[in-house]
DNA sequence: GGCTTTTGTTCACGGCTAGAGCATAAACTG
DNA sequence: CAGTTTATGCTCTAGCCGTGAACAAAAGCC
């Protein structure tokens, strides 16, 4: 990832990877199993572990379990360590946390909304804003993921709510950080990545089903997010032969047959505009057919899907995880037959998300930390840290 | 890529970014360019570059131009240091080349062949045996390219000349280097991401078309190769809402509506089994209705993966080229209805290769280097010379 | 021919990690 | 309960690395 040339760039590598480890396993792991898989010499790892704790970065405690020798610490967030700020925008409303370092997360609030681009973004702006100055310094990023594609860092595109390149950052009001905006189903792969059923998978996919369909590639932990940042697009493939034409502009895209929307048009229900989420429950709970036919286009996407990039693993999120397990014959069914002969031998595993709904809020989150956790970043809150201390009134020494 | 702890690895870190930077600008950049553009002290370069040469890896010469002050060198690849062999296998013929550091190329044989494994495999495995033989340890890798998928880093398939789980480097024989076995499409991409139009590019995607379609996303300067490096087979979408059986076992391939498999069919020419090349050649000279017909779908399928991955360059190989030069009109007219309308203000270049049909042997080679440019391979190279130096009869000092 | 400019070489210096030796704090043993 | 065992944390030295400054070298420029 980094080129580090110089020794100083080395120690604050060393730095960064340590705190990486840290948040990676949730603060779990005690300091001497990070010196052992870190490869570090005990010394050095004490040095490091001191100056993360001395920059308020990492807080040691002492670890609940004891073999026998003398017990060991096991390093944590620091109660006055970075904060990442996450949101999860969804078609009717909005959640906001706040994570420490490891992932840790805190709902700070949960909002229903009317799906316009200020009715969303206004409240949500200053909502963070409000936490911001409560948590000063604290708050490293803001992730936000919406349920449609974003370009160039942060205009946004939700076709069935009306939304044509809304600038999100802009909406959000400049009291806020400056956000990380991505799509919803790109930061449920990134979140399965890191702590869901991806992990340590070279290649994975990820499809999250909700009002339509999201699918991204998952490549040695990261999603692909494409040239402007509206990766991500599976969904509008033509993949199924269908005709219709979507919302998205395009003809015949594979989210026409699966997700909610999909389950109340085969119904004859009114569909589209982000609502309709607890008549669609109902649907998936008692129309057979319906969910089948999801279930059937679900399948034959995912054949060409696999076709193409040989995932080892496919994971669904949202109402996916319902249709693979109300429905997961059907789907394979589908699937089967529209693969490559040599693909056939070993399919990728079909399975369910680890995080369930919580995929994009996580995602978010872990995408925030990914930007703070580089040695330009880390740095900065060191010498930020330091000037604050140097002006404390009752600084430590 | 790498994580440097030790100051050690540091010294083997640098010295792999001095080989590659020479590597990757072809042996042209001066040491005092290397120097500035590494971020390194001269001192620091000084002693890197003369413990290369030492090693025989580089070799320096005096530059050609000199501006002002002290002449500079140019530092390139060592007369006994590491070569590439690469061979490209088409459906008819073979190439196997030598390259240098650099990535001079010099073809050693070509052969045409009878498709058959054994008629292809044991002949190249006993060319390469013996030229590795005469190269001696000079020779540090062996790339090989199919016109199939490949997987496991050895299994080929290529439906159309009846190749089902081909072990290749079973069949090439014991006195061959472990090859780098991989699709010609995927190192297609690399050659073009390394050498090519795809230089810098964050996300392209490149299409090389032959008898059929390949097809696959580079990312960061990656080909993407997928679980079991059977990826790069975009070909084997159904993109074009076709619903004819493939060779390789699925329905309605992308891949048999473009190449010239495709062309010879559309006017009703026997077509398969890595013939008529030449005739393929006339009919794409002289059908227009058949060239625009594979245009059209080129189009159509180029459109769907645009949406879905928002590359930001796509580059054409094979007769992609010729396909874009002669009907270009119709490949656009195709593909832009089919774009989300967030993708039709900004969509990607359609460009053609910079490397025409070299690109597959050129990736080979680029491939073998990079297995060889990590920080391990080249201390083993390292500590290898020093039992060579030492124990040979007439060596230096 | 002397001056300027750029590059290569050498070396003292500070920073970093490894590793050894010692201190520490628990669990185990009888 | 006291000594032993074991794993960990801390401290210090040695060795390696890159930096940067001073110096040497080799050209072009006036």
């Amino acid at each position: 990832m980094i080129g580090a040339t110089t020794s100083g760039e080395l120690r604050a590598h060393n730095r960064v990877r340590l705190l990486r480890a840290v948040h990676d396993c949730g603060a779990t792991r005690t300091r001497s199993q990070l010196t052992r898989d870190l490869r570090l010499a005990r010394g050095t790892a004490s040095v490091l572990v001191a100056g993360l704790a001395e920059d308020e970065l990492l807080h040691e405690e002492p670890a609940r379990e004891h073999a026998r020798g003398r017990p060991t610490q096991v390093p944590g967030p620091h109660p006055r360590g970075p904060l990442a700020l996450a949101v999860d925008v969804r078609e009717d409303a909005w959640e906001l946390a706040a994570c420490e370092l490891g992932g840790r997360t805190e709902t700070l609030d949960l909002r229903p909304h009317d799906g316009t681009p200020e009715g969303v973004l206004i409240p949500l702006g200053e909502a963070v804003a409000a936490h911001r100055r409560r948590l000063g310094h604290r708050v490293v990023g803001l992730g936000v993921a919406f349920a449609g594609p974003v370009r160039h860092g942060g205009l946004v595109d939700i076709a069935h709510l009306g939304w044509r390149s809304v600038d999100v950052p802009r909406l959000l009001g400049p009291d806020v950080p400056a956000p990380v905006v991505g799509n919803d189903t790109a930061f449920a792969a990134l979140a399965e990545a890191r702590r869901g059923r991806l992990q340590g998978v070279q290649v994975g996919l990820h499809l999250h089903v909700d009002f339509d369909l999201g699918g991204v590639l998952v490549v040695d932990g990261r999603p692909l997010g494409g040239a402007s940042g509206a990766g991500a697009e599976f969904g509008h493939m033509p993949l199924t032969g269908g005709d219709r034409p979507c919302p998205c502009g395009a003809i015949g895209c594979w989210s026409m047959d699966v997700g909610t929307n999909a389950l109340l048009r085969h119904v004859g229900l009114a569909h589209g505009g982000g609502k309709g989420r607890a008549q669609a429950e109902r649907v998936l709970a008692t129309s057979e057919e319906a969910v089948a036919a999801n279930a059937r286009a679900l399948g034959r996407g995912i054949a060409a899907l696999v076709n193409a990039h040989d995932p080892e693993v496919v994971t669904l999120s949202g109402h996916g995880v319902e249709l693979r397990e109300r429905a997961g014959k059907t789907l394979l069914a589908a699937c089967e037959p529209r693969l490559m002969a040599i693909r056939r031998d070993h399919p990728p595993r079909i399975e369910g998300s680890a995080l369930g709904w919580r995929g994009a809020l996580v995602g978010a989150m872990e995408s925030v930390f990914d930007a703070f956790l580089t040695p330009e970043c880390v740095e900065m809150w060191r010498e930020t840290g330091l000037t604050r201390v140097a002006t404390r009134p009752s600084g430590r020494m």
